[in-house]
DNA sequence: CCGAATATACGACTATTTTCGTATTGCGTA
DNA sequence: TACGCAATACGAAAATAGTCGTATATTCGG
């Protein structure tokens, strides 16, 4: 019943949420300094996107004052599991486990990081 | 000097690329039947879709007969990776962690794929 | 009260991706 | 050989994404 099955953010939106799950309310001038920082882009342009954003309802806004606060409608966990589970899905014959391994082998962990997940497979072994 | 940096196939491209994977090489119309066999679409799609593709460099082929035999041109683990790398970026404010701590509790793992992440990750801290 | 700064709305333009119609050519077989 | 099926080439429409200019409204400092 739940629109889980409908959350397909574009590169651009998806930038946006990063920033909103951060932010947890955001202005659109937030928004766009912060995307400014890594990205050349229009000031108008990131408003634009947000506008669209909430016709799709993948934000939520107060426009009861001028400048309108926004926030993410989306759950980031969620979201991140739902293109997770494509991604597996697509690309990696449905198996996590490959997917983890291709994750860990080319990006840098460092020990704490490498300690957290071995303590979560034991976690997981356990049951 | 590799071209890794400029892996982008978009989506209808990553799902002939799979298939090309799976089948090492294929003519167009059997990549058509197999994406039919989950999506709606024509054979000239398909086909141009692909041509597409080889003139992106995307995939390989022989048409040294009536009947053209695609290859894929890009390395399966290579592209697995830059997209993960992607979506690291993109999903996961840049930490391998947090895609791989979300993966591993979302989806069910095999005692013995758990055994293998776990030898991977001792390997890893030794380094 | 006025002007500068800042906000939203909105339309239009560009680029990219996806789709398919149509033309043409090759091949096999009745 | 001629017909019909199957294949490629190609152009262009349709759909989607991203970009920004300009109009207009609001606020605030002086």
């Amino acid at each position: 019943m739940s629109n889980t099955k409908t959350i397909k953010p574009t590169e651009s939106e998806l930038e946006i949420l990063q920033t909103l799950w951060s932010k947890g309310m955001a202005t659109v001038r937030e928004v766009h300094e912060e995307l400014a920082r890594t990205k050349d882009v229009g000031y108008t342009t990131t408003l634009k996107l947000m506008q669209i954003m909430h016709e799709k309802g993948l934000v939520k806004r107060d426009d009861s004052m001028r400048t309108h606060i926004y926030q993410a409608a989306v759950n980031k966990e969620k979201t991140q599991k739902h293109l997770l589970s494509k991604m597996i899905d697509n690309l990696f014959g449905g198996s996590p486990t490959q997917l983890v391994i291709q994750a860990l082998g080319e990006h840098k962990a460092s020990p704490e990081e490498i300690e957290k997940i071995q303590a979560l497979l034991d976690n997981l072994k356990k049951q």
